[in-house]
DNA sequence: ACAAAAGTGTTAGGCCTACACCCATGA
DNA sequence: TCATGGGTGTAGGCCTAACACTTTTGT
């Protein structure tokens, strides 16, 4: 048969497929969004369902993924136009019949992205933002994926200062704390937040302070990389306990 | 050619293998062990070096693995004779060229083991422990792979009660802090450990207090798991601070 | 009886929480 | 000038770290 000849690669042993998918992170100053691309209408499995972006590790060509990591960026970047954000891996998801169609095994990232800066992907697919707490029904097995990121983005503001990867470079005091309190599910008292931040000695102020909307402007602060790292250093680790 | 008739796997795209690795990790009272296999002389990949064990993953055949904690569970099985241990998964290792005879993709996990419980395994390979904290030249990536899962570990001990999984059923205080010792490579004051863990209120002390060597023999206690989660749900949560 | 190992209690300081007041700005 | 929102300071309680004494047992 003709149709044989397309499956060219050839092995031993049988092999899954393997992908990367991303749990893309935004913060729109409300609530925690997470981005989503809508499956073909003609795809053999979950059509037209709503799902989070990933793709297989491209493993010929002129550029080979080299691992994991670098497949679930190009993917990130394929769907964001952005680079160098932070992108983390989480899990594995490899449960037999996940996929109706073949084995694939799933390494599961989660990314956090300044929703201002994603402009649009390079791909054809339809992207969205959608509420990361209330999207339910997506395509194959990632509603667990989306919980489980979820679920270890709360944990790891503990020991990383990852929430201003998810704000403008300049941001505000209250700014910061509805962030934690979206990201947490929690409230906080606004004075100790502030000086639970400010203890971190990690946030440099920034001069200006534009006098437009509200009773009272608040302070501009830009998180300080270089500083985070001395005091990283000198307090060997760091931890944020709430 | 007849011998193209082994590669009976056909597929359109390609794929990588995929494995389950395990660091097993065990306390003989003294310190950190991983359990290691040599590989085989006649291999093509790394003869005669020490390995982490672990296996591709089981796709076809009667028991296909259904996902890769069962592969590494059966793995883990294989190599102890144990079933119904700790284990879990801590990282997925991908990079290009780190097996030289086909891309790999492989899924670590590490493993808690009561070490006096482990008989020998069914699988021929030679096993045995090794100081974890010492080996050092295994073969592929492994060398990496058990330093996360050995800062893994250091981490997890914090949010879960992992520390009993390497004692034996009945043990003493001194025992305990002696393996956390071991685990975080820190010392603690006698007095203050005792306190914290007597805190969490998820041991129980066990009558029998045998008389024999030593100057004063202590306490025995076991782990009273149903205690651990009547308090984790109290709490929300297990936290312990050192 | 003495040395070694293990059980127990007390105190001081630091961190977190709760809470109140003052200030700046736009209406 | 008033309401709204934001910055700052202080007191109390809890938790943790530092530390000393007593008890048991084998030699």
């Amino acid at each position: 048969m003709a149709s044989e000849k397309k499956y060219k690669y050839h092995y031993e042993y049988p092999h899954p497929a393997v992908t990367s998918d991303c749990v893309i992170f935004g913060y729109d100053g409300k609530e925690l969004k997470v981005l989503l691309i809508k499956r073909d209408d003609n795809s053999d499995a979950y059509p037209g369902a709503w799902a989070l972006p990933g793709g297989f590790l491209r493993m010929d060509g002129d550029e080979p993924d080299f691992n994991m990591l670098e497949c679930a960026r190009r993917e990130l970047e394929e769907e964001t136009g952005l680079k160098d954000v932070y992108i983390r891996e989480f899990g594995v998801y490899s449960d037999l019949g996940r996929d109706p169609r073949e084995r694939v095994i799933t390494v599961a990232h989660f990314a956090l992205v300044k929703i201002q800066d994603v402009k649009g992907g390079s791909d054809a697919q339809e992207a969205k933002w959608f509420p990361a707490r209330e999207v339910s029904q997506l395509a194959f097995d990632h509603d667990r994926i989306l919980r489980d990121a979820l679920s270890r983005l709360r944990e790891t503001i503990h020991f990383e200062p990852v929430g201003f990867e998810l704000l403008p470079e300049v941001f505000t005091m209250p700014q910061l704390q509805e962030l934690y309190e979206a990201i947490l599910e929690v409230k906080f008292d606004r004075r100790n937040f502030a000086k639970k931040i400010n203890a971190l000695e990690i946030l440099s102020e920034v001069g200006d302070r534009p006098a437009n909307a509200g009773p009272r402007t608040p302070f501009h602060y830009r998180f300080n990389k270089e500083q985070y790292e001395k005091m990283k250093m000198k307090r060997n680790g760091f931890r944020l306990e709430f």
